[in-house]
DNA sequence: CGCCTTGTTGACACCAGTCAATTCACGTGG
DNA sequence: CCACGTGAATTGACTGGTGTCAACAAGGCG
């Protein structure tokens, strides 16, 4: 269906889109790591979602007008940009392609409940555990896990900014996961040393 | 289009799906408040939107195999149940409408988003000041608005599990908003008194 | 080599949770 | 018409999880 055009490259930590931006084109992002954030007045910021390879990461904006929050890249992203006349023609012609893509905007929604669940209900240590469950499958299920270990280029201060938490305490939360022996963070590298406990911990 | 085969009668506090059912049909909230939740391991439940007349309340069941959530009546409910059958035909027949329909769980995804950055970065009296704004807004959409008064059939209970905080924080917090004057709460009556405050408040 | 981001640590403050008792608002039946 | 029962709202005392501040260590990159 020819539908990604043509691709482009995003530095780590550049906006791939802004707050209030009204595009004309939905991005899938090719490989690398991103997030949608929001911006507060005083500058505090929540994350709401981590893409991963594979992810249309702005098709809601085909149906908002505007975008209601950003997307950064969280290392060096490739995006495959997709006009949105191309998704006029698909739900115009082919509704089964349509109910997919429509999917995947639902999937979102899903694990935003999750993540409202994890910060609502769930202690810090639960929500870090759910997250890196979280992100564990759905990189496995793009073939980005090898030996349970997976690249994971975000910062803790990203983190905290996900979980609703302050760096300092998602530091302190990160080092009783490792100590415990659920996970092992070198670098950019997480590795799952015991994803049964972790299920456990996160209540996943 | 004939989508609404019948109508169903709810009564507050009964549940009108359950996680992990996988219903044939989806549902329009014609009266009443109800309102999506989980519940986890030992019975702390987690909110995650609050539906007013004229959502569809569980369209992404159309598409999700089996619902991630329960939803649940706050007060007496009416709703309209819809086919997916008659789903599918609307996506293979009438783009427009498709595209309407995918917008309405795309709009929940928003709230969602707007919940995370309340939970997440906003403090508890923000947090519900906020929740006001948004309800208020919503429910003036569809009408249920005057005087700046609507009806409002939620307990302190389920706000605090739509907010992350326990029942006595929600008391407290409510009563901060009362007492600055923001808004008046009687029974099952919710004011707005000072719209411009609420909202700075709210950051909305 | 040296800057600069990121990660780490300790001391202390405070927001929000927990527990438990009490009051209030209603609806019901005698 | 009033006593009672029940769920909801309210209150106080105390606890504890997280935030804040501030300093320092550890890498990575030009």
């Amino acid at each position: 269906i020819g539908s990604v055009a043509l691709t482009r490259d995003i530095a780590p930590h550049r906006d791939l889109a802004r707050e209030g931006d009204e595009p004309g084109e939905s991005n899938i992002l090719l490989e690398g790591f991103a997030y949608r954030y929001r911006l507060l007045a005083d500058g505090r910021r929540q994350i709401s979602l981590f893409h991963v390879p594979g992810d249309f990461i702005d098709l809601h904006g085909f149906l908002l007008k505007r975008l209601d929050h950003a997307i950064a890249a969280a290392g060096p992203c490739r995006v495959g940009v997709v006009p949105h006349e191309c998704l006029t023609r698909i739900t115009e012609n082919f509704p089964h392609l349509t109910r997919l893509l429509w999917l995947s905007t639902v999937v979102d929604g899903a694990i935003h409940r999750e993540w409202l669940a994890a910060m609502g209900r769930r202690s810090a240590l639960g929500n870090m555990a759910h997250l890196f469950c979280e992100l564990f499958l759905r990189l496995q299920a793009v073939g980005l896990v090898q030996d349970q270990s997976f690249r994971f280029p975000v910062t803790q201060a990203e983190l905290a900014d996900a979980m609703g938490l302050s760096t300092v305490h998602v530091n302190r939360i990160a080092q009783e996961l490792r100590g415990g022996g659920l996970i092992a963070w070198h670098g950019r590298t997480v590795t799952i040393t015991d994803w049964q406990r972790l299920r456990t911990v996160a209540e996943f």
